[in-house]
DNA sequence: TACTAGATTATCT
DNA sequence: GATAATCTAGTAT
């Protein structure tokens, strides 16, 4: 019953990423990032957790400072992906909230692998389930993002998001890992996850 | 189980 | 030249 999330017509539409970051942030939980490879691979995923970054007001977001070369795609009309690097060993995989010229994107932080575990476990060599999308490096891990995927739209056939409408309990909190704003309530995770990078 | 250090590089100042 | 929205392995308890 829940298996149906390949079916392209019922995922999120660009209008979707144009909302309000938080509004984007708290609905992306609970539904299922969806990736095709060219070799017909599928790799899917529950969000069980993001943290939203906003345009203003937010010193840790990389919005913060004005745009750049690398924050660049976070100021481009919502519904595509920004990848960045960090510590010089991670990827991490954004999406893109509002209007063009905002500024403001949606961090994923973990997931539920659900299909092509297969492959997640050899982008991440690691067999431990709980732990394969856990945490926003090995999320991006598992699904082979790079920042060569900046940009992308996340509303194509190979590349979305099902709407799944399953009713989840939400939990708000502080954000992990930054030192500026790092006391603004824009964690979200779905209650009782066992899939998310900290209880 | 809990804490600490080290890895390692794109990006910005 | 310093910094960073992290992860892991290793050591100590």
């Amino acid at each position: 019953m829940i298996n149906n999330f390949l079916d392209f017509d019922h995922s999120l539409k660009k209008e979707f990423f144009l909302q309000d970051t938080e509004t984007v942030a708290k609905q992306l939980l609970g539904k299922i990032l969806v990736k095709r490879f060219n070799n017909n691979t599928i790799i899917a995923a529950r969000i069980d957790e993001t943290e939203a970054y906003l345009s203003l007001n937010d010193d840790a977001s990389h919005s913060a400072c004005g745009k750049t070369r690398r924050n660049a795609p976070m100021f481009a009309s919502g519904g595509i992906a920004y990848v960045y690097f960090i510590y010089g060993v991670h990827f991490c995989f954004n999406i893109v909230t509002e209007a063009e010229g905002i500024g403001s994107a949606v961090l994923v932080r973990s997931g539920k692998p659900l299909m092509g575990i297969d492959e997640m476990q050899k982008n991440r060599n690691s067999n431990h389930l709980n732990k394969l999308c856990s945490g926003p490096g090995n999320f991006a891990k598992a699904f082979g993002f790079t920042t060569a995927d900046n940009f992308l739209s996340l509303c194509e056939p190979n590349i979305f998001i099902y709407n799944d409408v399953t009713e989840h309990i939400i939990t708000v909190s502080t954000r992990i890992g930054i030192k500026k704003s790092a006391d603004l309530p824009l964690r979200f995770y779905i209650t009782g996850s066992e899939y998310t990078s900290k209880k």
